[in-house]
RNA sequence: CGCGGAGUGGAGCAGUCUGGUAGCUCGUCGGGCUCAUAACCCGAAGGUCGUUGGUUCAAAUCCAGCCUCCGCAACCA
């Protein structure tokens, strides 16, 4: 009989710079999902990916000297070693520079071109010669350039635009109707509500401002931009547009695209409108999982708080680093990740619970059996209700897995894993090893529990890949008939003459204090490294403190800067971030507007002798004129200190 | 009135769609046990479910207002 297919896909990447844990998570919780369908007998296609083109890529790579394909095929080495420790069983990776994807990608654009739903049309917009971007009015502050303030000039780039607002009615009529669609469904409304509703513009789907992207194939000098190109690898990865396009027929519609929250709008929008416009049938579900919250604040470079994957797997283990995503928060959501919740869940999960459940199991049929169980068995009252609780577990962690609701699976299973540590308690197995004659109650006994690990050890399979292979070993268990879905649904599989291998426990405990303490420490190091780098590269332009961005005396000199004493502050109505400052500077009196709310009370800022820069072009600042600039020291730790001048000089001193 | 998320015992969360004894893990306290990784098992304390009002026989759950926190957007000169 054929089997059932499933496809199922991650994002694909953007490799900028390395993956953090929440890419991790995302690819995990996938994989899982995989790997489930898997063991319940699916032909799985699981695809990942990195999405490689784009102007910051461009640019990254050019601030390096390498090209941009050089840039990225390290950084896919990177991600390539990070899903191989992570135990990622993904059946294809694609890569949107592959060459498959390029014709693939080319040919999508051309016929939607062909059929009209691609159209040639200008962009009006705002563009700044020196720097050589377009801005959208609303992009523009004060009518000049938000990024250098020098004049811009209102010029006409040819586009393609994707007819999107065409799509809008059978979209929202769509999403309605099929519940399923968009999950959690909390997302649902979202999407009709802030961008169905208010009615869809349609999409700019080219560039002509950079090179490293797909040519249009009819048309050299526009690359398709980024939402046509990283969608589309969802099916040129199965080979649409090629010759061989046996996979596509095979595998598509996708049976669920995961992604994250912040691009479920592009998923359940652009996509679905992508694949209406090419007459295909649009994926059955899309699934948006929420964010890793650090320090109950995002993750983010700047921050210096970026989780590596790679150490924390190196350091605990692939799998108690699995399970802990999996386990600690409630897929959909957005969840807190800490270290010491992380070291918490290992130890009292994984070393206490479930290794200390094989450990005394094993370590019980070595002591009172010499490492094999007898074939003469004598059951007892408490057997009844662990089997009871064993088929529970498979049915509700079915129930669970199906809709991805991995926390509560594994809580699940440790619901087992618990009642097996009660049935010790209960049973007493020391006490009826005291008495020879109930050597068959005492098989029995260690029986269930055995029987009881092999059926634990199948259902954390899908999330815990190498785990079970440890248990099986443990209990000698060589049968793969005895690792399969299907035989845990009957309790008793296992044979009774039960032999063991002892090892050495499979989660050993941590030492939470000392632990911690180490890893505070590491912490700390890595966010001053991530600070003192950062000036240099997150700024991607005049940051790097090279030779060619120094600048000359005479440059400096155009800056005048002079000593201001603060009369007056206040806040500035309707804005969490502005003060509104009068400064004396000598005879003169001047009204600076400043982004220091967060740090300052406006009853803090007066009197105090501020270094102001005073030849800056005045500019409005919602609404009220600023007409210079307080200067200010921040790192990005999020403090913020007003520089002030030392010792008694008056107000409209000049610095130099 | 920009968009969205969240406020539940000491901590972290579930429950809210589909009203009806407030649940889980960790922690604390008391007890049991010794096969085991100072692990395991039992019991207890601890919550007017942010706040005010409304609907209802009945509200953590539905409706309205308000407060606080967190993202995003705008404003960071």
């Amino acid at each position: 009989m054929e089997k059932e297919k499933f496809y199922i896909t991650t994002p694909i990447y953007y490799p900028s710079d390395k993956l953090h844990i929440g890419h991790s998570y995302c690819t995990v919780a996938t994989d899982t999902m995989a790997r489930y369908k898997r063991i319940r007998g699916y032909d799985v296609m699981f695809l990942t990916g990195s999405d490689e083109h784009g102007q910051k890529i461009e640019r990254i790579a050019k601030s390096q000297n390498v090209t941009p394909k050089q840039y990225v095929d390290k950084i896919v080495d990177w991600i390539k070693e990070l899903w191989e420790l992570m135990d990622i069983s993904y059946d294809r990776y694609i890569r949107t520079t592959d060459e498959k994807h390029v014709k693939g990608v080319q040919k999508i654009f051309k016929k939607l071109y062909d059929n009209g739903d691609i159209y040639k049309s200008s962009y009006e917009g705002w563009y700044c010669t020196p720097c050589e971007t377009f801005y959208t009015e609303r992009q523009l502050v004060d009518g000049k350039c938000p990024d250098c303030g020098r004049e811009v000039e209102k010029l006409k780039e040819e586009s393609y635009f994707f007819k999107l607002s065409k799509y809008q009615e059978r979209l929202i009529k769509h999403i309605e109707e099929n519940v399923e669609f968009i999950q959690p469904s909390s997302r649902k409304n979202e999407m009709i509500n802030n961008f169905l509703k208010p009615g869809l513009e349609d999409l700019c789907v080219s560039r002509t401002s950079f090179k490293w992207g797909i040519p249009v194939e009819f048309d050299k000098g526009h690359i398709v931009y980024v939402w046509i190109d990283a969608l589309s690898n969802y099916i040129t990865a199965l080979g649409y547009g090629s010759e061989d396009e046996r996979d596509f027929k095979k595998y598509w519609p996708a049976d669920v695209h995961v992604v994250g929250k912040e691009i479920v709008r592009f998923h359940t929008i652009i996509w679905p409108a992508m694949l209406m416009a090419l007459e295909l049938p649009l994926p059955k579900k899309i699934f948006g999982h929420g964010w890793l919250i650090i320090d109950g604040g995002k993750m983010s470079k700047s921050k210096g708080n970026v989780v590596d994957p790679k150490e924390l797997a190196e350091r605990y283990g692939v799998d108690a680093l699995r399970y802990f995503l999996l386990r600690e928060i409630a897929f959909g959501q957005d969840g807190n990740f800490t270290n010491e919740a992380l070291i918490q869940r290992i130890n009292s999960d994984l070393a206490n619970d479930l290794g200390n459940l094989l450990s005394r199991t094993v370590g019980m049929i070595e002591k009172y059996f010499n490492g094999k169980l007898p074939n003469e068995q004598k059951g007892n009252s408490f057997d009844t209700d662990v089997i009871k609780v064993a088929k529970e577990t498979v049915e509700k962690t079915e129930e669970y897995m199906e809709k991805m609701l991995f926390s509560d699976a594994f809580a699940q299973i440790w619901v087992l894993i618990r009642r097996c540590n009660k049935y010790i308690d209960e049973t007493c197995p020391w006490i009826i090893a005291k008495d020879e004659k109930r050597k068959d109650e005492l098989a029995n006994i260690l029986y269930t529990l055995s029987e009881s690990l092999r059926i634990v050890a199948v259902l954390i399979s899908p999330g815990m890949p190498s785990t079970p292979n440890e248990i099986y070993k443990q209990l000698s268990i060589k049968d793969d008939n005895l690792k399969t879905w299907d035989s845990i649904k009957e309790f008793g599989k296992l044979a009774k003459d039960v032999k063991i291998e002892k090892a050495l426990p499979v989660f050993p405990r941590i030492d939470i204090k000392k632990e911690l303490e180490v890893l505070n420490k590491k912490a700390e190091k890595a966010q001053k490294e991530s600070v003192c780098n950062n000036k240099g590269k997150d700024k991607e332009k005049a940051n790097n403190f090279d030779e060619s961005s120094f600048i000359s005396i005479d440059d400096f000199a155009k800056v005048k800067i002079k000593t201001g004493e603060v009369i007056e502050c206040e806040k500035l109505e309707g804005s969490d971030k502005l003060l509104v400052s009068k400064i004396k500077i000598g005879n003169d009196i001047k009204q600076i507007v400043s982004g220091i709310a967060k740090y300052y009370e406006p009853s803090q800022m007066i009197g105090k002798k501020v270094c102001v820069v005073v030849n800056l072009k005045p500019v409005k600042l919602r609404g009220v004129v600023s007409e210079g600039m307080i200067l200010a020291a921040s790192d990005d730790s999020g403090k913020l200190n007003v520089v002030t001048v030392d010792g008694d000089i008056g107000s409209g001193a000049e610095i130099k």
